[in-house]
RNA sequence: UGGGAUGUAGCCAAGGGGUAAGGCAACGGGUUUUGAUUCCGUCAUCCGAAGGUUCAAAUCCUUCCAUCCCAGCCA
């Protein structure tokens, strides 16, 4: 598949060709170690990772953990796990902002020295009052033209631990004036006494995003620093910072992030799901977290696949959830295994077929690739079919099983139904059949056609499976304090997974390892969960069939 | 009322003076031992709007309209 060429791959390809950096390409991942990745850093992971591949470069991880107060080593480790598992190998370039800290604290007095830097002791809420509006222009702090020297003493006595949280910040001395309120004297450094993941208690100053990112990039030779939409204003102090110390320039280049319907893209509002106990954990299967995803099934193939198609441009877009779903069935048909199961079993009684005989057919792994093993299984006088399959009184175009009728059990024989046996209260009990020796394998002997073929088990030999059916998967509350978590717990899966969680552990987990999808035949993908009490179905147009058939019935009546 | 960015189908998205790629969705049909898969076909007289330049404009120019981002000591 060859890549599309979107305008950073374009800019890229300008690049090398121009020889700029010497031909060199680095990216870098950086996520922030605040929250679990979500399908919108697949996009960003795919880009980085994917363009370095691509271009014989290299892509970094780096953790940007400038703020010590949101910051947790468990995300860390989240982290990296979900970028292994997507794909993105950083070999040993495992990098951490705060092992910048003591250079990016030698850039700073540097800035100091040039006059390009100084101490502000103006509170949060005077800068914010000082930095003007959209419209006027701000004004300078009183505090902007101090010495050097003073600057100096009143920075080195901030990293010191001299002054409480809040005290006073570092600022670069631009342009007060400034249109892009970005460039409006930005902090560098604020004090927060506060214990970080990494380094510990060695620093009570922390730089801020736009300081540190910019001297991160540079240090570690990055040559495309690719970064999402809303970092387009800070563009222009990520030039500012680099230019201004005179070090080794990266270009910044922005792109459109990942929105999709039917869920949310925030990590403030993931974070508030799990908090508040609406979702069970960050890798709960509704979430649209990548640990969320890989429980429920969905192989880091597809999320790759989903990320090239949906592409990569400068407009804000909303991806549909159906896109996604598309590149997960279209893995899964592929790669998943079948096996068949019956979740609300009747009983079918072959009447011709001998009571003691057991024989042990061939049923292919996958129908399409021979290349699969097959495996036997057993067939007897009595098998068990889905109730859903026998109709006293079908409706038009239905080509299951009724009285009268013959289908072909899948691999096995074609069989017609002589009578169904039902109870007082009119409800099927027992179908009688009778088989057609010569259609072993379930070929018809003859050529004539046999339009349905529906699946069943061995009623001695199958794997028993507590199997229970629900329209609806998940249970649909809606939490008032969390914004647009209607749409997202009524769609997260619904409208879209209405679907079947059964209850198979013993027949899953016979079949299936943890995280890896099985197609339980005319049912949908199932994967087996980490405590192997209940199976994770399955994307909705998996499913497809109850769909189909549902029109299907519909149009008939 | 400032600055930055963007408008091509229901949703993504190519195309950057020569007469609108592709995918998802939808719809119609063929094949099929999963009503799945697969295959074939249909789906923008038109590119945010209005003017202008040109033999020729989605592409160039002008004006207008709409949407998104920026006033954290978050990233």
């Amino acid at each position: 598949m060859e890549a599309p060429v979107d305008f950073i791959r374009a800019k890229i390809l300008d690049d090398t060709a121009s020889n700029r950096y010497g031909g060199r390409v680095c990216t870098r991942f950086p996520p922030e170690p605040n929250g679990y990745l979500h399908l919108g850093h697949a996009k960003s992971i795919c880009l980085n990772f994917g363009v370095a591949k691509e271009f014989a470069g290299q892509c970094n991880l780096r953790f940007d953990d400038t703020n010590p107060t949101k910051e947790e080593i468990e995300y860390v480790d989240a982290i990296r796990e979900d970028v292994r598992w997507l794909g993105g190998d950083w070999q040993d370039r495992e990098y951490y902002a705060s092992d910048y800290f003591e250079r990016l604290y030698a850039y700073a007095e540097q800035l100091i020295q040039m006059g390009r830097a100084y101490v502000d002791d103006l509170s949060a809420d005077e800068i914010r009052e000082y930095r003007g509006t959209l419209t006027s222009p701000g004004r300078e702090s009183p505090y902007r033209n101090r010495g050097v020297e003073e600057n100096l003493d009143m920075f080195r006595r901030m990293r010191a631990g001299e002054f409480p949280d809040g005290a006073r910040v570092l600022r670069a001395k631009i342009d007060m004036a400034a249109p892009n309120l970005v460039m409006r004297d930005p902090t560098l450094y604020r004090i927060r006494h506060a214990a970080h993941h990494r380094t510990g208690d060695m620093w009570c100053i922390y730089p801020l995003y736009d300081y540190t990112h910019c001297l991160s990039d540079s240090l570690e030779g990055v040559t495309h620093s690719l970064c999402t939409l809303e970092f387009a204003n800070n563009r222009e102090l990520y030039d500012w910072v680099l230019a201004t110390l005179g070090v080794y320039r990266p270009q910044q280049i922005e792109f459109a992030r990942l929105n999709v319907t039917y869920t949310v893209l925030s990590k403030r509002k993931l974070i508030q799901l799990v908090e508040s106990g609406y979702v069970s954990g960050w890798d709960d299967p509704r979430m649209p977290t990548l640990c969320g995803l890989r429980r429920r099934g969905v192989p880091p193939q597809a999320l790759r696949e989903f990320c090239r198609r949906v592409g990569l441009a400068r407009v804000n877009s909303t991806v549909e959830y159906a896109m996604l779903e598309f590149c997960i069935r279209e893995y899964l048909n592929e790669h998943a295994l079948r096996f068949m199961v019956v979740l609300d079993p009747v009983k079918v009684v072959i009447e011709n077929y001998p009571g003691n005989l057991v024989e042990e057919l061939d049923m292919p792994l996958h129908p399409k690739n021979p290349a699969r093993a097959s495996r036997k299984v057993p067939f007897s006088r009595e098998l068990y079919i889905e109730r859903d399959d026998f109709r006293l009184e079908p409706p038009k175009k239905f080509h299951r099983l009724v009285v009268g009728a013959e289908v072909r059990l899948r691999y096995a024989y074609l069989v017609t139904c002589r009578e169904a046996v039902t109870d007082a209260s009119g409800a099927v009990r027992e179908l009688r059949c009778v088989y057609d020796p010569q259609s072993r394998g379930g070929v018809s002997p003859d050529g004539r056609k046999v339009k349905g073929t529906i699946h069943w088990v061995c009623a001695g030999r199958a794997v028993p499976a507590v199997a229970r059916l629900y329209e609806q998967l998940f249970v649909s509350e809606t939490p008032e304090d969390v914004p647009e978590s209607k749409t997202f717990l009524n769609n997260l899966n619904p409208g879209s997974v209405r679907a079947v969680q059964a209850l198979l552990e013993p027949a899953l987990s016979d079949m299936a390892v943890e995280g890896e999808c099985v197609q339980f035949e005319r049912l949908g993908y199932f994967c087996k969960d980490r405590d192997s009490t209940h199976a994770l179905p399955v994307f909705n147009r998996t499913v497809t069939l109850r769909d189909t058939w549902a029109k299907l019935e519909k149009k008939g009546e």
